[in-house]
DNA sequence: AATGAATGAGCCTTCATTCAT
DNA sequence: TATGAATGAAGGCTCATTCAT
């Protein structure tokens, strides 16, 4: 359960960074562990998975479980943490080359669409599950969250530095507006019954985010890239035929 | 518990409406357990929360609450039911007296916040208990979110008929987009330790989503509403000085 | 619940024997609550009948049940309590004519199948629902049961007096003997899917106590009442052709 | 609760058959269970006996009784289960050897009165506590109890193929006639606070079933072991002196 | 006498976690 | 390292009974 206000044992050394290592396949086994996690979790919710079934599908005994995580919580806490990890680095990464502000907020969204379309299951647990408490959420909001709520942000002070974007909006503020749509789109996108391709839709978010749903010209500062995927998000929802004087 | 995969029993006549009415306090004791339910969520998360608790919280016996509740999970979806239900309202009556669809927004986005921001502990349960599984949070949006996210789509629809917003985007689309912004700006402040007035955001996320992120100048089918709501917002968050050429 | 070991509070002086009877019809409600509380019974069990499933079927309020019986318990045990009364009764006044112990055996048999063969609820209800625990089954038992079992004894002693039944077997334990074959008889039909004639078994059942099981010429004491009994009960189970030398 | 109406979920396969075994003393946590539940369905009542007194009772805790069996009414029916199969076993082993009608009758009911009397406990559930409900004992009936009337009768039907019995009766018939008997003195002895030997009783039954009640000399056919037997209930009994001419 | 809303004690069951092997 | 049987705390829900009206 989560432990929303009952305080938990501390954690032991073993937990504390140190895991099984001394075979080759120790790793693997943290792996199968958590993609079991992320399986049951999407399935049966948070709640309602038990860790004798994340245990099974891992293939393992329910208390090897225990080996390597601390306890159900921190199964979740690791998804997350994983996920983030892996979504700071490769944003990180995508961006070293780009230095366009719009094209790397477009670049930002399509990466981050994509890993939740690639894996529903993981899109699950990140868009719903993951909500379980506000003590669960305030954790994860304070660490890798903001974290990746700042690469979102640099992006977007450096765009207004650049003079590409306006300087009127706080990039703090922005940089959630920003994420609060990409994760409204990944929230729809997992209850949808409908099976689309996620990744498509960064586009739009993109186009929305930049020049707003006012009615005007196109202006002359947006980079060929943007222009690019605005035009893209614009065939791919036959929304085409739009007029820019 | 989260009626993850299980499937609830009908609700009873008793439950679908009708309630005990005879004494002159009886709709008092429901609107007392409602109201307890919520701080008692809001404070120890859905899970942690106990019947027993929300029940002494109301001053009544555990017993009674399911005289006039189903069970726990019916005490959540009666939250966000009678929630939505008076948003829609509210919602609906606001844009009665106005045309202008940035304005439109404007109220939207107000309201939407305003509810939020007057009642912290209903917030934590709209921004973060309410989402708990996928069955959940289907049941959720295939109803009154839905009706709620019509009311959206249908502003930003009329704003394009009329000219004012783009046609670009499909309006379905779109609603979701500012409702993720609107959803976002509740989170963060349901999350942040400090306790500074919501509603002042809306502004912020209509600018946003009406002009974009994109450095030009104001467009001049921009509505005198709206301009008016672009200074508050920046005037608010001491983002003065910007330069619109 | 069966009090098996707590004590109960004692009867208050209403339920003592004093009832609502100021009107005509308290009588009535008395009966309309013991036959709803028969038919209650037999089609949920004992346990999973509520005084308020009771109550409507009743057509009272779930209160007004508490007028006339003491707790759940005391519903049982007043229709076991008016059932063997009832029994005994009749048993009595039908015995009043008849001298011929066979013919009694036969009467006894006879009216106590079509008791339970008249009224299903009834008997499952007597069969099976009245057999709650050993602390409520010794209170039935100990009274009116014994009372019914010595009519039987009685008959049996009498005829025994007279020569028609033989000496060798204790009347109390004859009693019970046969009251055993009825009471399984009554179960199998209440158990039973099939709707066959009840009471028609009694004639097999006397025919056996009587006659027993061995193969051997039909004594020359038994009665022509038992003789035509027995008859009947060959007839009835098409068992005919028996060669009795 | 006993599933008066409610379907109960089909028991796991773990439920089964197999069950925890990689401890030495696995098997004998499951008897000890069953026979702190036999002792405590006795003295308690179904209902009123608690799971956690049972597992107390058995020196485990009451999560570990939910390893070995379903729920609470798992207990019962298993405690039914195995009875009736041992029941069974040690009737058709005992049979092997015997041919005589009689004293199959006789061997039977000697067996299954041993059976209750040596064992109080058990004798308070099969007699009493087992009888919960009509969906609970149609659950019996149509099971092993079928098979333990299959034997019965089979004996009866062979004594009349023998000749030894009469062919008026049909088997069936006369098997459920001769269980009734065999099951009134159990539970009266069950009900009964004195404390003689039930065992003894069964000679009683014997005779009364194979020789009925009437007032007749000993039948030529009746084979030596029967009469052993009618005189030794008859000594038991003090009813000696019997003069049948 | 009758009502029926309110009570609150009571219990089965689940399942995260441990630990002897 | 790995196992999985055992643990036992915890809580949602029911329902007989009461009592103010």
């Amino acid at each position: 359960m989560i432990p929303a206000d009952t305080p938990r044992p501390a954690p032991t050394a073993h937990h504390r960074g140190r895991r099984p290592e001394s075979r080759a396949d120790a790793g693997d086994k943290r792996q199968a562990i958590l993609r079991a996690a992320i399986r049951t979790f999407a399935r049966h919710g948070f709640f309602s998975a038990q860790v004798a079934d994340i245990a099974r599908a891992a293939g393992v005994a329910a208390g090897t479980v225990y080996l390597y995580f601390e306890n159900k919580d921190d199964l979740l806490v690791s998804i997350f943490d994983r996920t983030m990890a892996e979504a700071i680095e490769e944003g990180r990464q995508a961006l070293e080359s780009v230095t366009d502000p719009i094209t790397r907020l477009d670049e930002i969204a399509r990466l981050h669409l994509a890993r939740m379309g690639r894996d529903r299951d993981l899109a699950v647990v990140c868009q719903v599950e993951l909500r379980q408490s506000v003590k669960f959420m305030e954790r994860f909001s304070s660490t890798r969250l903001r974290e990746y709520l700042g690469i979102i942000r640099d992006a977007i002070a450096s765009g207004q530095q650049r003079g590409v974007f306006r300087d009127g909006l706080k990039p703090t503020v922005a940089a959630k507006l920003f994420f609060g749509m990409l994760d409204e789109m990944a929230t729809n996108w997992v209850l949808s019954p409908r099976r689309y391709p996620l990744e498509a839709e960064s586009a739009l978010v993109v186009d929305l985010f930049v020049n707003g749903l006012a009615s005007r010209p196109v202006v002359a500062t947006q980079s060929a890239d943007a222009r690019k995927t605005t035009k893209a998000a614009t065939r791919k929802h036959d929304d085409g035929g739009r007029a820019r004087p």
